[in-house]
DNA sequence: AAATTATCCGAAACCGGTTTTGGTAATTCA
DNA sequence: TGAATTACCAAAACCGGTTTCGGATAATTT
């Protein structure tokens, strides 16, 4: 069914050989036999076999990428993104991505394993690291070259690619105390991710830099859903010393504390103040809609890929990290302090009083109406 | 550096045919060397190379996947799950699913042509069915395995697995019509693809069955942003005949409806009634909340998995198709009608020329506060 | 005890390419 | 003109597996 080098060089009279180096560009061949090859090489639709082309130069032309859904509800809304970079940046040099999903954490370091020793992939591209990533530890044993979607502790020793974020969230918490604001409040992710201490460290450096005594800063972790964000806010906002501004790791508990705060019938970006991270399309449809910082998930995907052939391709090539910048979208979530968190606190117990008295006033009205 | 066959079986003393026919599971071998074969196997951290194994078996272990990223910007949120559900369903058959993108629909095509016939994978799912796809004429061509997911004119000849999307807009539609809505508008999608004119078909079909002569509907097509919804409802419901209810192909153009409706001080879900389809995160967000059919990617991309292994490893398998349905989620943007179309014309009017009175005297004012 | 059959495994062919080796014919050089 | 290159290509080895073939040994049957 299917043409193979063999036919290609009995329909041309020449031995296989030849063929083979024809194609491949070797000195030794004429130039009227190269194109001759060539011309029926395109005649009869003759592609060589990546398979049978692996296993003599060991290289399966593929580069793997493992994912983990945590649930099978979860959306990452720039995945395919992030595949579109990563799948651009490799085809030039004819390679081609193998994605697969593990359900759990073991379940994650065996197939990075097995598809590394069963030369299904020729290396790996490592989104979300971890602190004392065990994936870089296993496919260090294997001498498998890999790229880094995130910082790690020893950053010399791996390609790596990522946002700023320590910058990021700096410029964010600056950008809160400049607006006035002195209690603030940091929502971090998963604890075991990298991302997370970054961007908690991002908010530190920024307290530390305005030099001033009086920045009051709470910091929780894990807060990584919808629910979590609302949760988390709903308990501060009615403690003693509410915060006047959250600054959340993730876009999608941004959406948490937003909620929170128009359940407690306050407004968003005038009596509290949110600033999320990663841009996700449901921020922008929010309301208010979110100020955030959006990543471009296409370029990380890209860069990946390119640090991955080089470390394939180039031999002795040496490894590379990269760091740039997210675009910070100023939308309507956060704005100048109204209140500062004592009188917050005030504020928030009598609309509490008030909207309670209203309820049962409310009710009162009912049951006249009903007798 | 990585261990094949023949180490194994020099570490053994015995051929490397041997060793082949233990771990393959040949009956000519004794149950001892079996075991010392399985055993060393285990201990030397043996896995056959995929890439040689391919040779003689003729297969790669991978199935292809090619998505058309229509901009940088496009999110699919629920590309994981799909991708989720293809990985799990074909790892049981040791294959791994290979991804790749293409930036025009020639690239694609020719993508799926050389990913075949390099071999680099054994069968396709195409995501996403046109009418009459070039995709399917090519990989016929080629005899290549595929699963649809969608459907298309043709729906014996291939195997394929689909939601009953004409049933989920009957049932919209239908929904509307109950709550007494008697002017409607569909807002379709990508005008090529095929679930539009499935989409479309449900309205209709409902509408024919509903047997009233007084309903209205009107029908657009290439609605597929938010912009594009907005835009479009903005125009219709400015109109002298205004629709009460609008059905959208997707969620995006939905919320764009959403947001028209909003924009002329009306209420979504009391003045004029939204359902969409796909059950996007963002709806859930969104103010009111989009009612919505909820598709489960996952279990799509595993159907469409595991057809495909039938279609590539039972010889003569017939070809299936399987259709589910998707589950309504009954949120808050839809409800019983409260105006009807002409009524609403004459509250949209009004409404406008109140807002643009209330403009005038709001800039009359802060004139005469500037002097 | 001889003949037959079963069991087990080594040897070799094969898959579809790449790369090395070696030989012949044509060309260049002295 | 003869020797030394050079140009070109066929043949063969190789990559790491799978599968076929055939032979040696052991077990069973007659």
């Amino acid at each position: 069914m299917k043409i193979t080098i063999q036919d290609l060089a009995d329909h041309l009279g020449i031995s296989k050989g030849t063929v083979s180096r024809a194609l491949r560009g070797y000195a030794d061949v004429s130039a009227s036999t190269v194109e001759r090859v060539q011309q029926a090489a395109k005649e009869l639709g003759y592609q060589p076999s990546a398979v049978a082309q692996g296993i003599k130069t060991g290289l399966a032309r593929s580069v793997g990428l493992i994912l983990l859904p945590k649930s099978r509800a979860a959306s990452r809304p720039f995945l395919m993104q992030f595949i579109n970079g990563i799948s651009t940046s490799i085809a030039k040099h004819g390679y081609t991505l193998t994605v697969a999903t593990a359900q759990s954490d073991a379940e994650m370091l065996e197939l990075h394993r097995d598809l590394f020793v069963q030369r299904k992939v020729d290396g790996f591209i490592l989104p979300r690291t971890m602190h004392n990533d065990p994936r870089i530890q296993i496919l260090d044993q294997l001498k498998a070259p890999l790229v880094l979607y995130g910082q790690t502790e020893n950053l010399t020793q791996y390609s790596w690619f990522d946002i700023n974020q320590v910058e990021c969230f700096r410029r964010a918490t600056t950008r809160l105390l400049d607006f006035g604001h002195r209690h603030l409040a940091f929502l971090g992710g998963d604890a075991p991710l990298f991302y997370n201490s970054l961007r908690r460290k991002g908010v530190e450096f920024s307290i530390r830099e305005f030099d001033q005594e009086e920045v009051q800063l709470q910091v929780f972790e894990n807060i990584t859903t919808v629910a979590d964000g609302l949760e988390c806010a709903l308990r501060l906002l009615q403690s003693s010393q509410p915060p006047t501004g959250f600054l959340c790791a993730l876009d999608l508990s941004a959406l948490g504390v937003i909620r929170a705060i128009k359940q407690l019938e306050l407004i968003p970006g005038e009596h509290v103040s949110v600033i999320g991270y990663e841009g996700i399309p449901e921020g922008e449809f929010s309301e208010p809609s979110l100020t955030t910082f959006e990543v471009d998930q296409y370029e990380a995907g890209f860069q990946c890929g390119v640090k991955l052939m080089q470390l394939i391709h180039e031999k002795g090539a040496k490894v590379t990290g990269t760091l740039t910048m997210a675009a910070l979208l100023e939308r309507d979530s956060d704005g100048p302090v109204r209140f500062n968190s004592s009188e917050l606190a005030t504020f928030i117990r009598n609309r509490k009083r008030l909207l309670s008295s209203q309820e049962k006033l409310h009710r009162m009205t009912e049951k006249s109406l009903r007798n």
